[in-house]
DNA sequence: CTTGCAAACGGAACCTTGTTCCGGATATAT
DNA sequence: ATATATCCGGAACAAGGTTCCGTTTGCAAG
């Protein structure tokens, strides 16, 4: 799983600080509590939203608040790590999948990874619109992981002739997210539903595969 | 606290606000009170943010808080008649410029209000998706009264000649937003200049009146 | 195995903000 | 002039984010 840590220094090369090592020590105590809040966290996202209270996650994980905010100096901090969590475990899966199946069903099941991360985001829409200048690297983040690793199934789908050539990953993303997104009423198993539509739609007229329509 | 209250009223016409209260005596002291935690409301808006705390409100109002509570029980209340009064305006604005300017200024100067409101909102977007039910019907309140307002600017200008008779209200209403949306980066100014272009757009291909294409 | 100490821990305390409560003020009908 | 329903103000309460600080602990040098 991820080996960045949150307080993953975005050095801008203030060379303010006294020397540390970039490895310095990390105790395996902290490192265990990281690994804690951070899964309390994903867990209490999914089911209450991102607007969870600290002392809730902090409580699932077993820690103090004071341990939380050591680690995540804002509550904004620990949001944005989940999320770049999730959003990298949902791209590494792309490989992976891509080596268990055929092309086209590998695509399909990604798609239905893709969704169900997008599912699980309750409240994060809001977060990204609030203005909070904390979150406005994320939507950055998630094009920079995901659409190289979406547009690679493609490709591998569309050379073995399996879907059709014509469509851009950031398409596809952008589609499938705004049938995940709550406020279409459906529940989720209507999404994996209506994406797995999507993409059975890639599929037709992949017959011909030279079949390049202008 | 579960039990549903059987006096459903019909509060049917959701769409018009309330016009005549006169069932029951509103005194003169909350009347003036109610319209000062309007104006108080909307100047604080425009300057924080739609999350502006009520005591500052309250305060800049010139009245305690619980008087905003009694009058607005919650506060997405106050921001929902903050909006709504807004709109109002907005819309009201049509039919005053359709008065006193052509046809064609009339719309372009309409459209520089509805700029100057959209920008105005800073932080009601995050408002809008957060899920809480007490705004979901504030978008349908924005489209039934200002795409009448702006259909009317525009018939009147495309019977005049003035613009290009072939575009929806509701295309330039979205154009309109999203290039004033602060997530485009530019000031207020920008969006100014970039609608102003947008309607001249309008205006380009509208110099033979009677071309009905089609 | 000690020992020293920087790092990490926990959780009470503090601050801000939404909301409630209620004693006192007051507009208005009679 | 009086009665009273309505309204007002602001203290008090609740909840959540953040800070503070005394205590504990990992870990490496001796």
């Amino acid at each position: 799983m991820g080996e960045k840590t949150p307080d993953d220094k975005t050095d801008q090369g203030d060379g303010l600080e006294p020397r540390d090592r970039a490895d310095r020590h990390v105790r395996a105590d902290a490192r265990r509590n990281i690994d804690a809040l951070l899964r309390a966290a994903m867990a209490v996202f999914a089911t209450s939203g991102v607007e969870a209270p600290v002392r809730e996650i902090a409580e699932r994980a077993g820690v103090g608040v004071g341990t939380v905010y050591r680690h995540f100096p804002q509550r904004s901090d620990l949001i944005v790590a989940v999320f770049r969590n999730e959003v990298d475990a949902c791209a590494d899966a792309a490989p992976i999948l891509a080596r268990k199946h055929e092309p086209g069903e590998a695509l399909a099941l990604w798609m239905q990874r893709y969704v169900d991360f997008v599912t699980a985001k309750r409240g994060l829409a809001a977060a990204l619109y609030s203005g909070n200048p904390a979150f406005e690297t994320l939507p950055a983040y998630f094009n920079q992981r995901l659409r190289p690793a979406l547009q690679t199934l493609l490709e591998a789908a569309a050379a073995a002739g399996e879907v059709r050539a014509d469509i851009e990953p950031d398409d596809l993303l952008g589609a499938a997210a705004s049938l995940a997104m709550p406020s279409h009423g459906g529940g989720p198993a209507q999404a994996r539903r209506m994406v797995a539509l999507l993409v059975d739609g890639l599929r037709y007229g992949a017959s011909s595969p030279a079949d390049t329509r202008s």
